[in-house]
Order: C-alpha cells, then sequence, then structure tokens
DNA sequence: TTGAAAGCGGTACCAT
DNA sequence: ATGGTACCGCTTTCAA
C-alpha cells in the first residue's frame, strides 16, 4: 500500500523509471510506447517500475522533440458556450475530433472583439493543430500572419473578412426569405421582424431575407414594424407589447433569432395574444415543439455544420493546401403550428 | 509584403529570430516575456526580427523548462457538451478559469465508464493543472494514482467513491421530496415518479426523495406509478401514455430529470390533459416558463455550482492539501403553473 | 535486443 | 545590459 503521506510527490520522471528498472532511457521510452523489440522479461521489469512510480509520460515533452509534431488539441472560439448553439456546434465538432484523438479547447468570445485577437494567440502559442472560429470581430487581417506560420482555420456561423481562410455557414438570406414568406403566403400583410445588432453579418442577412420576402411579392414592409438591434429576451418582449399597442397591430411576428422569440412569445402570452397572433423563429431550439402553439422555426442543421467544420479543419491538418472552400448549409423550415396561425379576417 | 508562396514555411524558433537580430538567444527570451533590462533599441530589433518571422513562442517548451511548470489548461469531463446543465456548467467554470488565464479542455463521456479513464489518462498526460470530473463510473479507485503525482481533481454532480477528492453536488433527495411535496400539499394523492437509470446516484437519490416525501405524511407511493430506468424523451412520453390507460391514473406527475419532463409534456398534450394534471420536474431549462401551462421545476443553480467546482480546484492548483471538501449545494423550487393544477375533486 | 549522445525550443543561473 | 551553458523530459539516430 502507498500511504497518504507519499501525496504530492513530485511526478516522476522516464529516467527515474529506467533507474528502478536498470535499465536505459531509451528502453523505457521503447515500452512506453509499445515499441517492438524488448523482451519479455525487461518489459515486465519496466512496467512495473512505472506503476510503483506512478509514471505518467508527459505529451509536451514527447511533442518537443518529435517530429511530426501535433498536438492533437484543437481551438474552438464560439459565442457562448452555453447557448444550444454553440453547445451542438462544439458536441458534433468534439465527435469528429474524437475519431482523431484530438481535445477541443473550447472559449467563449461573447462578442468580444479583443478577447477573439487574444485567445488566437494564446491557442497559436499552444501549438493547436487548427483553429475553428465563430468570429466576433468584423474583420479578421490579424489572422494572416498565424495562417502563414501553418496553423490552418475554419470560420463557423459566420464568413472571415481581411484572410481567406475555409467556412461553414447558414444560407440566412434565404433562412429570412423562407420563414417571411411562409407567413406571406398565409396572407399576413402586416408581418413585425425582430432583429439582433445589425452589425452581426448573420442579422443584417436575415433582416435581408425578410426583406426580400416581401419585394418578391411586391410588398414592403412596413418600417414602424421591423426593429434591430434588440439583443436580449427582454429587450424583445417589450418590443413585441410596444408593437402590439399600435392602431395597427402585426398579425404575425417573425423572429430573427430564438432569444428574441423567446420574448416574442412572453409578451404574446401576456396579452392574450399566443393564438392569435402567428410566430416564426430563425434557429430551432429544446422544447420549441412543446411551446403552445408549437413553434415554427427556420432550423440550422448544427450537428450537420459542426460535423462538417469538422471534417474541413481536419483536412487542412492533413497537409490540404487547396483553395479555401465556403460551405453554404440551407436552412429548413419546420412546420409546427406558430407560424401558420392566419391573419383575421 | 510577404506573398502566399510563403505559406506553410516551417515556424519560426527563438534561435532564428537571435540570429537574425544578431543578438543572443537570451536577449530574444528576455524581449518575449516583457523582462526588464533590454535597451529600447534591441528590443526594437529583436521586435521587428520576431514580426518578419511570425515568429510565436512554443507554450510547451516554456514551460517544460520552467519551474512552476503549469499548463494552465484544466480538464473538465461532462456527461455531454450539448445538454444545458453541462454547458452550463462548463461555461461558468470558463469564467472561474478565465481569470486564472486558463483554458479549459472540455470533452463528452456519455455515461461511458471505459471513456472516463480513456480520457484522464489522457489529460494528466497532456499535464492539465486539475480534473473536474462529473463521473460516468460507479467507482474512480483508478484515480488514486493520478492524485498522488499531483493532479487534483474535484467532482461535480455526483460524489467520488474509491477515491478521497472534493465535490460539488446537488442535494438531490431534498430536490426529490421538495417537488413531490408540492404535489402533496395541493391534495395529490396518485403522483407517479418518473426517473433515469437507478445506477446513476442522483437519480436514485431523487427516488429515495420522491419516498420520503411520502412518508412523512404517511403515505406510501403506488409501486404502479413509480417507474424507473427511463433513459430517453420517447421513452418517458410512452410511460405517461401507459400511465394515463390505467384505472386509476395519476393526478400529478413528478419527472427526476428535464427530459423526461419534456415526454411528459408531449404526453399529456396529446390526451390534451396539460391543464389536468400537475407536473414538477426537476432540472430547469430554457424555455420551461414559456411552456403552457409554465414548468414548474426544481432547479440546480448551475452556475453557482460551476463556479464553486472553479474555486475549489484552483485552491487545490494553489497548493491547498487540507482535507477534501464536500459542497452540497441545495436545489430550490421554481413555481410557475403546471405544479400547482390540482387535483380532481 | 539494448544503450549513448545529440537535440527539440525554450528557461535558469551565473558570468561578463 | 547582454550572453554562455546547463538542462527540462522525451525522441531520434546510430552504435554496440
Amino acid at each position: 500500500m502507498t500511504s497518504l503521506s507519499e501525496a504530492g510527490r513530485s511526478r516522476a520522471t522516464m529516467r527515474e523509471v529506467a533507474a528502478l528498472a536498470g535499465v536505459s532511457l531509451k528502453t523505457v521510452s521503447r515500452v512506453v510506447n509499445e515499441e517492438a523489440g524488448v523482451s519479455a522479461d525487461v518489459r515486465e521489469r519496466v512496467t512495473s517500475a512505472v506503476r510503483h512510480l506512478d509514471y505518467r509520460p508527459n505529451l509536451a515533452a514527447s511533442n518537443l522533440r518529435r517530429t511530426s509534431a501535433r498536438t492533437g488539441l484543437i481551438g474552438a472560439l464560439v459565442q457562448d458556450l452555453s447557448n444550444s448553439f454553440s453547445a451542438g456546434l462544439l458536441r458534433a465538432l468534439e465527435d469528429t475530433a474524437r475519431a482523431r484523438r484530438t481535445g477541443v479547447l473550447a472559449a467563449s468570445l461573447d462578442e468580444g472583439v479583443d478577447r477573439e485577437r487574444e485567445m488566437v494567440h494564446d491557442l497559436v502559442t499552444r501549438r493547436v493543430d487548427g483553429l475553428v472560429i465563430m468570429p466576433a470581430s468584423a474583420r479578421q487581417d490579424y489572422l494572416v500572419a498565424e495562417l502563414r506560420t501553418g496553423t490552418p482555420a475554419v470560420f463557423v456561423d459566420r464568413p472571415p473578412r481581411g484572410v481567406d481562410a475555409d467556412s461553414v455557414v447558414v444560407d440566412n438570406v434565404t433562412g429570412g426569405r423562407m420563414g417571411t414568406e411562409h407567413l406571406l403566403a398565409q396572407g399576413h400583410r402586416r408581418i413585425a421582424g425582430l432583429f439582433h445588432l445589425t452589425q452581426i453579418v448573420t442579422a443584417q442577412q436575415r433582416l435581408d431575407g425578410f426583406r426580400a420576402a416581401h419585394e418578391a411579392r411586391g410588398l414592403r414592409p412596413d418600417p414602424r414594424l421591423v426593429v434591430t438591434d434588440i439583443s436580449s429576451t427582454d429587450e424583445a418582449a417589450h418590443v413585441v407589447d410596444q408593437l402590439l399597442a399600435l392602431n395597427e397591430p402585426p398579425t404575425a411576428i417573425f423572429a430573427g433569432r430564438n432569444i428574441l422569440a423567446s420574448g416574442a412569445v412572453r409578451s404574446l402570452a401576456e396579452h392574450g395574444l399566443r393564438r392569435s397572433v402567428a410566430l416564426v423563429s430563425f434557429d430551432d431550439f429544446p422544447l420549441a415543439d412543446l411551446l403552445d402553439p408549437p413553434l415554427t422555426v427556420v432550423r440550422q442543421d448544427v450537428a450537420r455544420i459542426g460535423r462538417t467544420v469538422g471534417e474541413m479543419i481536419f483536412q487542412r491538418i492533413d497537409g490540404d493546401t487547396s483553395p479555401p472552400r465556403h460551405v453554404v448549409i440551407e436552412p429548413t423550415l419546420v412546420v409546427r403550428g406558430s407560424g401558420e396561425i392566419p391573419p383575421p379576417p
């Protein structure tokens, strides 16, 4: 038995294992790395020494000398680890990475531009094999130098600007148009549009789609019904409160983001209008199908996005130097009920 | 301008920077680490060389020689990165770690016992400064050796067995009792209990709480209404379908986990009973307040749990060798509507 | 089958 | 203010 008093002793090195087993450093290395050419007898002595000393190889030290120096680590910078989109994406990425015996070092940017640069620097310093970036910044010129030194990067959700790198994004314009057209097709003509910060390209594109759907029918959205730069559920609820108080309130609402849809639902519920005003949201989320009425959404397939990102980054890690690819994934309309409420006669 | 053709050149080392700047290795080291005692002139030459070569320090190499060899990395093994509990926990942990300039290497275990051991081994090999573990295994004897070599660990959500380490868990028994008592207090006497795999200690404890609440009132739950080992939303829906078909169906349901509550809601909705049968769930989740009726839940404060875990692991990393602490966090009942539906007269 | 020596990219320590 | 040399823990290369 090893007693507790030994706790905290310094970690054993390969050299110490060699000394205890009475063999050379190189022999221990052979055993630890399961290389051939070690007699059963010696192997046993080494294994035993490893156990006695609680020896654990030091991956950083190995990689330092190793020729194919991969760290088996990719860095992933997302908007917020805890939101369902980022979390779902990471999960799919993790699954792809696991097959390659690679870990995922993830961090939340919270739309922080400086934080993005700091994190990229830190990750490069750690020599991650690749970077996955859901950028907070508008331009990523700073990345040019990093890519030059050999760290590949794949952008996700938002396209790169100022640097030419792979990307996987959703067709937000089409998504915005699909959701809006769905409401127009049912006869709605006063459709409110709720959008996030328009400086974020995805939000702007969804708004573009909202407008395009109207124009395709020769219509123009009422400017008073289009509200941008809403960044929280509370704000969204407040906005909807005000819209419902108009002389001619909207008969339908298109929410450009799931947290805005939450606010809309709350406001509608407080006014007893959940079954009277139609609602379509961009972004699916857990439980959306259990709302009453169930929420009709434009869904982005997170798992597919994450898988695609994973495949692309590993292709680059494996040495693919072909020109950057830009994958656009089409969203789908999931009809559940809230979006099929007809306009009042 | 640096042309694209330079892409992929091997990464510059400190030695190369020194050569280009015409100074010694040690001087470059001083500049890179912002140590004092370098003339402005030399500093400028070095900085310039760093820029020209796109030099980036190699953290692993630095740490190898550095005395206080911290990697600035903690490993976090959770049940599933993409579920809201794990994700919320990681987010809070990340925030604590960020203040310590430490990154979080997270991985999903999916209740995989072997995967847990493999991941711990991998993380130790990477020399993470600490481990945060939401264990999949029933016993963690294997961890004794790891702790002995100096990698501290904190358990979260589920307590350690076979090894004495810090832990932060929720009082599941009390939570189960609170939720059940809430239903009993309103006169319900036929309360169904839905629970996850009872081999998972948290599920068993919630069931214990469910029973204890009954016993405290001198009651005994009807065995036909208590169903364990339900592991998915679909299964839960199916179970509730069957319970509702009984001669004496339940007038209320206590769901031991949020995904089971989802199934219950779906089944109740299909039977048109959402406003007739009371429902309380263990585990809050996004949108629970927007359901109709809004879901009454026993909430675990994920942010607080994550923060506590973060503080504990860093205390250990900082050298605290006091006896392991076991923090129990009390859940709270969040009354919203679904749990206040009265029994039929 | 086994081992000695060099070196990976840096830091520590001591001179100068 | 700057540099030289040993050395961190391991792999590589080559010799025995």
